[in-house]
DNA sequence: CAAAATGTGTCGTCTATGCAACGTTCCGCT
DNA sequence: AGCGGAACGTTGCATAGACGACACATTTTG
């Protein structure tokens, strides 16, 4: 639809996506409108839709970004699914979703679901792709695939669970429980 | 040429501005490159060509602009020209000046004297505004004019001296010595 | 000195954005 | 129920801006 390389292209998503992250810390989600985005970005309301669907897309785009921004060149290059690897991801995840719901209050379920999911979704691809450059380089696909759902399930849920019981005197005790249990469940398929 | 009210006019001449201030504190106004300028404020070096003559149109601009912004509503709404607007003027005068010349070097003559002549001419704006909104309203335009530019530049001058002799403990001394030099000169032609 | 590189200013073409208008849906109000 | 406003999502048209090319001037390099 639109050149994705075109300057202006580029600096108008910017200019939105900066207006929606400093509406979100005023407002809630649900009673942001298309034309409080447009307004703050100094772009006009049917621009914005030329670059999204909805703001249900935008919210998405934005999740993702930031989530990618925080994954550490250690993880991105890593060949093994070490212990520090696993610690990384956990507190990086607990860390991020702690962030995001702080700033913008998640009122509504639906939205928290959209941006759960893009975290999973974003957690099992980095393990997947841990795995494959890795020594378990021979699993088939679909194994990989099936163990990564589950370890960025466990250590996505534990981060959540964590937040919601609302112990948030660090994140040692967490990894303490989340690392043993993942490590211990992906050494099961480990070829001797 | 462009439509002055377009907001996008309105936000590419921002961005140009600011860019161009941003590269005022980090390179001299003579090595400076339109190209520079377009690049920091993300548009297309011809865009920059659609909005202003040269550089040194743009130098006016933002030289008239950050000048202008500095004019406090006293100055503005005046309809006297007692002591304290004329100590205003001499203050803002030289702090505009001293800014100025040390955010950006300004190394080469024929920049500086541009910067100079406009502020003498908003100077001398200001001055006869106020002339023509108070007492001295039923004065011949050319009178008003004349003693609008002599008081401009007698501030200007002061100030830039000033500066030149390198006195700065402080604006006090300066405005002792010009008020009362003013003050007198304008008082000559005073209606009794 | 010649040649290459860099900067200037302008032009024609194409695209992204601004704008005004439209019908729709939703929601609060009487 | 009916009304009115507000937000949504879409459309056609006008225009600002991106791009590449160009001729020319200036500076840099060898």
């Amino acid at each position: 639809m639109v050149n994705q390389h075109d300057p202006r292209v580029l600096r108008t998503r910017q200019l939105i996506r900066e207006a929606f992250r400093e509406l979100l810390r005023k407002k809630d989600f649900d009673s942001i409108t298309i034309n409080d985005i447009a307004q703050k970005a100094t772009i006009n309301r049917a621009t914005f839709y030329a670059h999204y669907e909805d703001k249900y897309a935008l919210l998405e785009e934005i999740t993702e970004q930031a989530f990618s921004d925080r994954i550490p060149d250690q993880v991105l290059n890593a060949r093994d699914f070490t212990d520090e690897i696993c610690d990384g991801l956990i507190m990086m995840t607990y860390n991020y979703i702690m962030d995001f719901y702080r700033i913008c209050r998640m009122d509504s379920k639906p939205i928290a679901s959209l941006v759960d999911e893009k975290i999973k979704q974003l957690l099992q691809q980095s393990i997947e792709n841990i795995l494959r450059r890795g020594n378990l380089h021979l699993m088939e696909d679909s194994h990989t695939k099936i163990i990564s759902a589950m370890t960025a399930s466990a250590i996505y849920g534990a981060a959540h669970a964590w937040l919601t019981v609302g112990e948030n005197d660090g994140t040692d005790l967490l990894v303490g429980f989340v690392r043993p249990y993942v490590m211990n469940g992906l050494g099961l398929p480990k070829v001797p």
